[in-house]
Order: C-alpha cells, then structure tokens, then sequence
DNA sequence: GCCGTTTTCGGCCCGACTGTTTTCAGTCG
C-alpha cells in the first residue's frame, strides 16, 4: 500500500523536476509529515545538553538528567541524520533512546526547539550554565549561590568570592570561596581538547617518570587515550602498587606538575605545565584489570556495565566483582576478560567503550573485528621531495619495504597546491617516469605511480584527465577554499568522483586538530555519491587530521562506502605512523573487509580499471594490469540478463550504473506500485539501508537526467 | 527519561576526595 502511495509521489515529483530543473532534496519528504528544518545531530544533542544542564541547576530529577545527557550523546554520535532516521522510525530503535527523546527531537526538527527546552531557558538564565564549566562547582552550588545572591554569571561569582559574599551562604566557607576562585583562575587558564599525539605524549612522559619508582609493578594510561579519540582532555593514569603514598607523593611533585588539584592517597589529580590536567590513580595489583577497565571508560559504558552487573545481582567497581547478597569479593578482576566475563560478555575493545551499541552488539556476538596493523597490506597516500616531502621515491621504498608492505602509491601534490610545491603536468610526467624507473629495481615490493589532485573550486581535478588516466592511483582532495557551505563544498568533491578519476577522497572534511573546523559537509549525499560512483573515502593518518573522523567511519561502514587507511607521509619515517588511522577507523568499528588496502593490490587495480571504463568509456591499464579486453556497450544489459537467472549482485551492479536503462526504471517502478520482485528489493537493499528511499532516488536522478523538454512539451 | 532473566512500575554505578562538618553533601571521574 504505502509503495502505491509512493509511486504516485514519485510520479508527480517527476513532472515537477521537468518543471523546475533547480528543485531539489526537498521534495524528498515523502511521509506526508511537516517540512523538517536540516539541523545537524550535533545542533539537536546540544540542546539535549543544555536541558540536562539547567535541569540539573534547577533540581531536577537525576536520572532525567542522565536521560537527556545520554539522549545528547547518542544524537551526537548517530551515524545518519536525524530526520533521516526520523522519517524511517529507526530513531526510535535505537537502545536508550524513548519516546519522549523522539518527540523532542520531532519537536526540534519542526521548531528549533521544544516545550522543555523553552520552559526551561525561560525560567533559568543562561549564564549559569557557564558556572558548571569552572571545577569544583556543581549544580548544587550554583541553584544556591543564584538562589541567595543572584549571581548569575563567573564575573560575579569571582567578585562575590572575592568580597567574601559568598561565605553568608549556608556550607560555604572561606575554603569553599578559595576553591572556586582556583576553580577560576584555572578555567580562564584553560586550554581546549588537545590533539591525541600531543596528549599521549604528556601522558607518556607521566608514565616514564612514575615508571622509576620501584613501588610501581604495573602502569598504563587509561580514559580517553586508550580509547583513542582524536582530542583528549584530562589523561588519566592508573598504576598498580602494594603501597600507595610513595605513589601519589612522586605524583604530585614530578617536574612537570605546575598545580596540585587534588592530593589523597589512593588518587590525586594535577595541572601540567602542559595545561593538561592529569588524574592518577593506585589499586592493588590483584585489581589491575578491574581498575583498567573502570579507569578506561568512557563513564557511559561503566554505568551501562555496572548496570548489567546489577541484573545478574553483581556489584561491580574498580575493586573487582562482589556478589550482593553478602558483599563477597568473587572476582578480583585481574584482567578485563573477567570483569565482562562476569556479566556474560566478551572482552570489548576500549576504541568501542562508548555506550554507542557495543554492549548490545557483544551480547548478541556481533562485535566487530576491529581492522589491526598486520591487516595493512598497503600505504596509498605519500609525498617525496618532488612536491613537499622529505624522502625520495627510493628512500620511501625502502622505509615500506622495512614494514613489510606489498604495496605503496607515490602521491605527491599537483599544480594547484602551491604553499606544497604541486607539479605541473610536465613535472608529474617526468616524475611517472622516474617512480617506473625505481620500482624496477625492486620487485619485491609494488611501488605505484601516483598523484594527490586538488578538487578545483568548480569540482574539476588540477591537472589533464588524459594524464591523470595515465595513473596506477589518485588521491582527490580539497586544499583551498574551505569556507563553502555543505551544499556547495559536497556538490564540489562529488564532481570531481564523477570524473571517474579519483581512486578515494583524500581527508574528507579538511579538519586540523586543533587548528581548523572541519569544512562543512553533507556527508549524507557524499557517502551516497561514493557508494554510486565506486569512490572510496580516505582515513588520513596524519596525527593532526585523522580526517574522516570515527563517526563518519562508522557512517562509511554502514553506508557501505569503502575505505583506504593511509598515512599521507611527507618523510620515510611516518610511514610507520599506522596507528594513528587505524585507531580512528576501530573507533568507527571497520572491519578489515571495509577497507580496500587489506586487499592485494590486483583487487584495487581492477576495481580502478572497471570504474575509469564504466564512468569514461576508456580501456586503460593500471599498475601491472591490462586493459579490458574489449569495451561491452551492453554490459547493463547483460546485467539485467543474468538478474532474471537470480543473480542479485549484477542487479545491483546495473542500479548504481548510470545512466538507468529504461527497462530497468521499469521494473523499479513496478516494484514500487506492486511489490512482489524480491530480486529488485535486494538489489536496492545493498544500494542503502532502505530500499523504498534507495528506489525512490533512484527514480528521481533518472527524471532529473532527462532532457528538459521546456513549457511548450509540457503543456501538449 | 528509559527499561525489562522481578516486563508497564520501580529502580536506576560506584568510590575517592574536599570542606564543613561532628556524620555528610557535593563534586568528580
């Protein structure tokens, strides 16, 4: 029924394009509900946030505010668009998420915000939100100090702490007043999330002094970077000892240590002179994996592990695993492995402590298994001295050989990156030339020929496609005018995949850790576009991009987006800077089978091969690989031949090729009217995640693609 | 607000440190 109601949508959305050529996604609401506004998941989830945050200083009930903190998080981190998920009640699957976050969302999708969130803002100023960012300072605190003083800001926090005002507030002293004023200073001394290479490296530096102690048995760092986000906060260091104050008297006075926050026995909390503040914490040996697990976090998943615990009447904290009844000790917790033992799961990797899915996932034993180093059999993205590298071609083979790689590609800058010495056509030549010449002499390892393309303004790539087919591999990536919006940047990168050039999209979204936002993105329509179009999208391994980042990864894997994990090396050494893309890509829980240079390169080779002749009508040959032995004009329709024998792969194969053969439009039609024709689902299913939307644009590309037939056509 | 090995109501993670307290509330991770 509702693919009847759909077929006549489509019908009419049709004339409409002939119509008006310009019109676009917004007809795509189809479900009879409100036009949506497009906010982002993480526009929505900050509004989440602030309704926990007031709600908190208002009072509130706690596990409300966890709900909408835990509803804020989720939206954030969701790997479609809201209203995406929204208008295919998929939103209310998600575990954790009710009907209430549903509604809200709806709310917000229609108006910008939603009753709660007004009601809130109206009774509550703003500026006390700002007073939960100083440490030290709670919810609590700030109800009260709003309540009898009416300080609704930091400026006259500071004032009244300083004043002594504060000290006529009930159980807040002169100490309470000193506190807060540190609790100041440092918030005004504080330094944003800093890069995940950066922060580790602190953290190392923590570990390597500590490590003197001969009181310390075993060290690690734990929290965020052992979960390997690409910007951290506080590091957080647990060690392992039978004695405690030897530890925590080293802590507190290491070198780098320029403020004490916290000091007790069993744990203690520093400012670096790095800005970083760093938390320290010593259990017995015999907790280690106990108090590692409960050290890792991220604190989500420590509520939702200790929460199962409860279930299996567990009580379960960085002490080990004691049984309610009687408070015994049952599981120390040496290791991990026996803590989610304990409440019947598998060992989950830290990357994917984030409340996001994982626990269900291990219940059900569907855990990823996360891509790792010895996957790698390739490094598809590096830079010499002919553009703005540091090593030569054969300074780069050798550092790969060493690793152990079957194969690297050579990709330096082109033309249009001036600030990196891009090469012109006649340079990149001649340096093709001299990257054949060095792969000769090593036939133990595939040396490719290479370019890292700029995507023009207009969405066309620097240099001649005729050279550029010449290429075993090409990079396409943005490196000038990043302040388009997402509809222009996005149509801009998808020009350049319709090229049929570019191998993979080099660092998706341009962002720098630390330096620079990432340049806005549909990522919705990217992924779409590099599904359709046989494009991969690159997880840069530079530690100051890691670009895509772990959502989008995930968001790649569901879409069914490939991807190459590179390292974009500018020196022999980075070469072995693998982790940086791999933990980024583990975090977005890709499998090795998700990413192409786990293959060997044959599989690679052809798939560029198949795609230039697919997308330019051109036979060409790709490191090492012959061109195809003749070009077939009627392969869609053989596809469509072999479909009838049951072969769903070659339907799909014909579906993402364009232009749609009109039989074929046909038959999708048909399906949408009548149903009835499991091989179209199918096909359409391994298109995207919902068949009906995957048809639906389908149909609408192939109305838009036809030739505009003008007024007088449309009136006859 | 969300959820169900006690399924539509009743419960929701756990412990360390601090300051102001004579036993605990607030904050943090």
């Amino acid at each position: 029924m509702i693919r009847g109601v759909l077929y006549h949508l489509i019908h009419h959305h049709s004339a409409r394009r002939r119509r008006r050529p310009g019109a676009r996604s917004r007809t795509l609401c189809y479900d009879g509900a409100e036009p949506m506004l497009h906010l982002t998941n993480a526009e929505i989830a900050a509004i989440f946030f602030e309704m926990a945050d007031l709600l908190h200083i208002q009072g509130g009930n706690r596990y409300r505010i966890r709900s909408f903190r835990r509803a804020g998080r989720i939206l954030e981190n969701l790997v479609e668009p809201a209203h995406v998920m929204i208008r295919f009640n998929k939103l209310s699957r998600v575990p954790n998420i009710g009907e209430g976050t549903v509604s809200r969302v709806k709310q917000i999708l229609r108006s910008g915000t939603c009753d709660d969130h007004r009601i809130l803002r109206s009774t509550l100023p703003a500026g006390l939100r700002d007073m939960l960012d100083v440490k030290g300072i709670g919810a609590k605190t700030v109800r009260l100090i709003w309540q009898q003083l009416r300080i609704g800001s930091i400026d006259e926090l500071e004032a009244a702490a300083r004043s002594g005002a504060l000290t006529r507030i009930p159980r807040l002293g002169l100490g309470a007043s000193q506190k807060i004023l540190r609790g100041i200073e440092a918030w005004r001394k504080r330094i944003g999330r800093v890069p995940f290479i950066d922060a580790r490296r602190h953290g190392l530096d923590v570990v390597a002094a500590m490590q003197e102690l001969p009181e310390v048995q075993r060290i690690a760092l734990g929290g965020s970077v052992r979960r390997g986000r690409a910007t951290i906060g506080d590091l957080d260091v647990l060690v392992a000892a039978d004695e405690r104050k030897p530890i925590s008297a080293r802590f507190t006075t290491l070198p780098n240590v320029e403020e004490v926050l916290v000091h007790g026995e069993g744990r203690s909390s520093v400012r670096l002179v790095s800005g970083q503040q760093c938390d320290l914490r010593t259990i017995p040996p015999e907790n280690w994996g106990a108090g590692l697990h409960y050290f890792t976090g991220a604190q989500l998943h420590n509520i939702a592990i200790r929460a199962r615990g409860n279930r299996f009447e567990l009580k379960i904290s960085e002490k080990g695993v004691f049984r309610r009844a009687d408070e015994a000790r049952i599981i120390p917790g040496m290791t991990e492995e026996e803590i989610f033992g304990a409440v019947g799961l598998p060992w989950i990797a830290p990357e994917l402590r984030e409340n996001l899915g994982e626990l269900e996932a291990a219940v059900e034993g569907r855990l990823p298994r996360l891509v790792s180093e010895e996957d790698l059999r390739g490094d598809l993205h590096m830079h010499t001295v002919a553009s703005d590298g540091k090593g030569t071609v054969e300074e780069m083979v050798v550092a790969a050989r060493k690793l152990g790689l079957e194969y690297i590609a050579i990709t330096d800058h082109t033309e249009f990156c001036t600030v990196a010495n891009g090469q012109d056509a006649g340079r990149l030549a001649a340096q093709v030339k001299h990257i054949r010449e060095v792969a000769e002499r090593h036939d133990d390892i595939r040396v490719l020929a290479g370019a890292e393309v700029d995507i023009l303004p207009d969405g066309s790539l620097d240099l001649d496609e005729e050279l550029l087919l010449t290429l075993d591999w090409v990079v396409a990536s943005v490196h000038s005018h990043f302040d388009m919006d997402a509809a222009a940047m996005t149509a801009r990168i998808v020009a350049a995949m319709e090229t049929g050039i570019p191998d993979v999209i080099g660092h998706p979204s341009n962002r720098r850790l630390g330096h620079r936002n990432a340049n806005a993105l549909d990522l919705e329509r990217l992924l779409k576009s590099a599904r359709k179009l046989d494009v991969a999208l690159e997880v840069n391994g530079n530690p100051h991009r890691m670009d895509l980042k772990d959502i989008h990864c995930r968001a790649a894997r569901e879409a069914g987006v490939p991807l190459v994990i590179s390292t974009d090396s500018h020196a022999p050494e980075h070469l072995a800077r693998r982790e940086f893309g791999l933990i980024t890509a583990r975090r977005g829980w890709v499998e090795p089978g998700h990413v192409l240079n786990t293959r060997p390169w044959e599989h690679l080779a052809e798939r560029r091969r198949d795609r230039i002749r697919r997308r330019t009508n051109r036979a060409v040959a790709v490191g090492g690989l012959a061109p195809p032995p003749e070009i077939d004009s009627g392969e869609t329709r053989a596809a469509i031949d072999a479909s009838r024998g049951g072969d769903d792969a070659a339907l799909s194969r014909a579906l993402a090729t364009r232009p749609l053969d009109e039989s074929l439009r046909d038959r999708v039609q048909r399906w949408l009217a009548e149903g009835d024709d499991p091989a179209v689902e199918a096909a359409l299913q391994s298109l995207g995640t919902n068949p009906m939307q995957a048809a639906f644009e389908l149909l609408a590309d192939a109305a838009a693609a036809e030739p505009d037939p003008g007024p007088d056509a449309t009136s006859r």
